[in-house]
RNA sequence: GCCGGAGUGGCGAAAUUGGUAUACGCACCAGACUCAAAAUCUGGCGUCCGCAAGGACAUGUCGGUUCGAGUCCGACCUCCGGCACCA
């Protein structure tokens, strides 16, 4: 507490009774502690952040991502609403109606794992962490409504989990089917992706297997062609990395099925491909292990249990891999396949080439089978090679790519090309039939139109975006509202019997089966149908459900008829502005973005895209002691900063600063103490300036509003007014493009403006302390959004009575061009583009005069003496360039 | 491999979008105040040459356009992120 220690000795020498006169309300001192805790109980009691619909304002919408409820907030937290709270302040005192919300994302794993190792219940722990990091939050002194604060553990949230999921029940998008997951033979339990890293379990090492388990699953590829098209609507708002992580998730290409006739039976196989052009050097069908083909394969044929073997193995390897936990890298195995003996039927040019099956084949994309075009495809090249396939050259590379009309093709290929690996470029169809001499791009398009006219393919569009999976089979979660009866199949909870509650008790053992299936009371019930005994689904939901309409619960957080009432949310949404992490580029902005679309077919919502603009904020990061790198804090690194500490030793108001100080928002921020303190040095300063006027100030006739003209201010008043004006029509530009960092350096700028004038408030003339008066109160104001607390006292200092969102409310100060106008400027002169002299003028100094003025000048002379003048070039008001030879 | 983003002082970063490169802050150096230290205040701070005035060179590299390029164009290098046996 080294801020307090000083000031008290300072205090001695504050004059007794000025206080109690009441003419200067403010102590001589920064108390961060004191003055934080008056306004954030003063912000509590007036409701000053409460956003209601009856407004005449235009509304703004300000959102950052929940946060889940660990116990404790971290830095990237601080960051998030830091940001989010600068913006929301600053709307607000330009006259918008803003909503800023915050609320928990309080279902998931943490809690259940708390409750393993500990024993507690998760419904106590979760709440306890909330209403600790509320606490946090409110020392923050963040700027939200809380009587908005929702929670997604409570079951009047949950319910509405529930409700969508009927409602997508009933629209066919969602559904139930066998899904592969995570299993340990061993402990004979589900594991989760990040319980299985490495492919092994995590508490005894044994390999994991792929088990196949029924699951609900949401079917977001219904929206496919909508959640990649509607992102031109986005685009502009959302930063081009986010775009294009979720084009890449989507994952669209075009290409073409072709079917295959099987020559042994009636079978067919179909492949995908984007390359049909290539088809003549189609030299084998190669299956995916898992492809049903397989079961074609006529018993007694010698391959079969060759086959079979093959089949087997790559079912075990592929148990022991798990690509999503391991990141980067090789997974890529080498190439197998064995023959299978069936021969396919290649409907182009009637060729019977042999069907293999292989391990770099996979199930899940396209058909399960490829066609196989050694020479121009990586995978099929390396894998011809090992076999022993024939390699077929069939597209010819083309010299020129592109020529003018009346070109040859012919003549522009490369024939002499001898294949050392796989062309796989366009060009033109060589040994291709009647097709040969075609480029690739029209042999795409009329070798698909042929197919699809012979009945044999058509056009098609893949899509590596699955549906998605919710079932999870944990505890700490909303209950999937269906009942299963043996009579009537599965039957979705009726509406009227909504929520389906989460057990206050279930035994966590940790071992990953669905803990609800053992609360018997939970599980029987009768059907809602037949009223026959059934069973209810004991999965609980992804929480990424939770957050995919958590916004638009704000809106109407109370309601018990619906989600929320459509023209309260049509009011606010879609969000303005949206603030967090980038690791939800894909998951969280993606299921949201479906979420919206499916409510808006439902009637709930007028808008495709829910976000306008979005920002995803850096990281923040501190030295790994002993390695000097910079990394994202984290318990594990021992490089973490509480932010309790901080507020305990600086305050709010220096820590947010600070946070938007040091870099621009995207960007990631580098955690450095001495940096605060050079926050609290500015905070300083600023408000003992204020404190030096504000009994000035409070005898002063001067206000606002009663403008002295120019020539009864001091030059340096003139001046000071000028940098004043100047400053807000800065900070009022960044603000809106959300630089913060520059409004902050550009309040620096003004605060030593004002320290350099060195106007002491006795001796200052009124019209000279109208220019202080200005500029101290657009500070203030425009300081407000990162430091709300000292903004609030050093407005109340200044003589305002009831806050800056109160009855006098603050108005964001407009810049007036004309007074922001320099009077002076210095023009550089350069000589051939190279800086030479500065010489004065106007900004209304004539074009001629500058040039005159340019050439004359002595400096100039040295440079330009003894040369031949070629030109002068002058920008008025920026420079002149005199060019010689 | 494909897609996206970024390279500016010792450090975090600015640059009105083609017009004085390095604003603002941190760190550092010097001075004032002090018995002293801290705090505070004042000044300095891209690199090289020079006693100085001043000059030369500097925005990843090389080239181009232009009176003028951190900014535009072309090629390349490096770093960060996403996707990836996706047919």
């Amino acid at each position: 507490m080294k801020l307090e220690k000083a000031s008290c000795v300072l205090l001695v020498f504050t004059i007794p009774g000025k206080q109690a006169k009441g003419m200067r309300i403010m102590d001589e001192k920064y108390y961060p502690e004191k003055i934080e805790e008056k306004w954030q109980k003063h912000w509590a009691d007036a409701g000053s952040f409460e956003a209601d619909e009856q407004s005449d304002l235009t509304p703004f919408y300000c959102l950052e991502m929940l946060p889940y409820p660990s116990g404790f907030l971290h830095m990237g937290h601080v960051r998030n609403y830091s940001i989010g709270d600068a913006l929301s302040w600053y709307k607000r005192l330009s006259g918008f109606n803003v909503l800023h919300p915050i609320g928990w994302d309080s279902f998931g794993q943490p809690a259940e794992q708390a409750a393993i190792k500990r024993g507690v219940n998760p419904r106590d722990w979760t709440e306890e962490n909330i209403a600790h990091m509320r606490g946090q939050l409110q020392r923050l002194g963040i700027s939200y409504d809380w009587r908005r604060e929702i929670a997604a553990h409570r079951p009047q949230y949950y319910k509405w989990d529930q409700w969508f999921f009927l409602k997508m029940f009933e629209q066919g998008l969602a559904y139930k089917r066998l899904s592969p997951i995570n299993w340990c033979p061993k402990e004979e339990t589900v594991l989760s992706n990040e319980q299985s890293s490495g492919g092994v379990c995590w508490r005894c090492q044994t390999v994991v297997e792929k088990r196949e388990l029924e699951q609900w699953f949401i079917r977001t590829t219904a929206y496919v062609e909508q959640l990649l098209a509607d992102m031109r609507e986005i685009e502009g708002g959302w930063p081009e990395r986010v775009l294009t992580m979720q084009r890449n998730w989507i994952g669209q290409s075009t290409g073409a099925h072709v079917d295959f006739a099987i020559r042994e039976s009636s079978a067919k196989v179909r492949v995908f491909t984007t390359r049909i052009d290539t088809i003549y050097g189609a030299t084998a069908i190669v299956l995916a292990a898992e492809h049903p083909l397989i079961a074609e394969i006529p018993e007694g044929s010698a391959l079969k249990d060759d086959v079979a073997r093959f089949v087997e193995r790559v079912r075990r390897e592929r148990k022991g891999r798990n690509p999503a936990a391991e990141g980067g890298g090789d997974t890529e195995e080498e190439k197998e396949g064995v023959n299978t003996g069936l021969v396919a039927i290649n409907p182009f040019s009637g060729e019977a080439i042999p069907v293999w099956v292989a391990n770099y084949v996979l199930m899940d994309y396209g058909t399960g089978a490829v066609m196989s075009v050694p020479a121009h495809d990586e995978r099929d090249f390396e894998f011809a090679q090992k076999y022993k396939l024939p390699i077929r050259q069939v597209i010819a590379p083309l010299t020129h790519r592109e020529e003018p009309s009346g070109f040859d093709p012919r003549l522009g290929v490369d024939q002499s090309t001898e294949m050392t690996a796989a062309a796989t470029d366009y060009g033109m169809l060589v040994n291709s039939g009647d097709w040969s001499g075609k480029l690739s791009e029209d042999a795409i398009r009329e070798m698909t139109r042929f197919a699809s006219a012979g009945g044999f393919g058509e056009e098609k569009v893949m899509y590596r975006l699955r549906d998605w999976g919710i079932s999870r089979q944990r505890f700490w979660g909303a209950p999937i509202p269906v009942i299963y009866c043996e009579a009537c199949g599965i039957v979705p909870v009726p509406e009227r019997d909504l929520p389906v509650l989460l057990p206050e008790h279930a035994e966590l053992t940790g071992t990953g089966q669905s803990p609800l299936a053992s609360v018997a009371e939970f599980v029987n019930t009768t059907c809602p149908k037949c009223n026959g005994a059934a069973r209810r689904e004991t999965d609980t939901m992804d929480t990424f459900v939770d957050s995919s309409w958590y916004f638009f619960r704000y809106c109407d957080p109370r309601d018990d008829n619906a989600p929320f009432a459509r023209d309260r949310a049509a009011y606010w949404t879609p969000v303005d502005q949206y603030i967090g992490g980038i690791e939800h580029a894909v998951m969280h902005l993606l299921y949201t973005r479906f979420w919206t679309k499916m409510m808006r077919d439902i009637g709930l919502v007028p808008f495709n895209e829910p976000v306008k603009k979005l920002l995803t904020q850096g990281m923040v990061t501190n030295v790994v002691e002993g390695t000097g790198e910079w990394k994202a804090m984290s318990k594990s690194l021992g490089n973490g900063v509480d932010p309790d500490e901080m507020l305990t030793a600086y305050g709010a108001d220096a820590v947010r600063l600070f946070i938007l100080f040091a870099a621009p928002p995207e960007n990631e921020l580098r955690w450095q103490e001495t940096g605060i303190e050079g926050a609290v040095r500015f905070l300083r300063r600023v408000y003992s300036m204020v404190w030096r006027w504000s009994e000035r100030f409070a005898r002063s006739a001067a206000r606002p509003g009663v403008e002295p003209r120019g020539e009864e201010l001091t030059a340096g008043a003139r001046a000071l007014r000028r940098k004043t004006h100047q400053t807000i029509a800065r900070i009022t530009r960044d603000f809106d493009e959300l630089h913060f960092n520059t409004s902050v350096a550009a309040l620096m700028e003004l605060s030593n403006a004002l320290g350099d004038l060195n106007l002491q408030p006795a001796g200052a003339s009124e019209a000279d302390a109208f220019a202080v008066r200005e500029a101290l109160e657009s500070l203030v104001i425009m300081l407000a959004p990162f430091a709300p607390h000292i903004g609030e006292e050093m407005w109340e200092g200044l003589g305002h009575a009831g806050g800056l969102l109160g009855e006098g409310r603050a108005r964001w100060p407009r810049a007036d061009e004309e007074l922001a106008r320099a009077e002076e400027l210095e023009i550089p002169v350069q000589v051939n583009g190279k800086l030479r002299s500065r010489i004065n003028a106007t900004p209304d100094t004539p074009e001629e005069e500058l040039r005159a003025a340019a050439l004359a000048d002595e400096r100039v002379r040295g440079f330009t003496e003894g040369h031949e003048l070629v030109k002068v070039i002058v920008v008025p008001k920026r420079l002149v360039n005199i060019v010689v030879k």
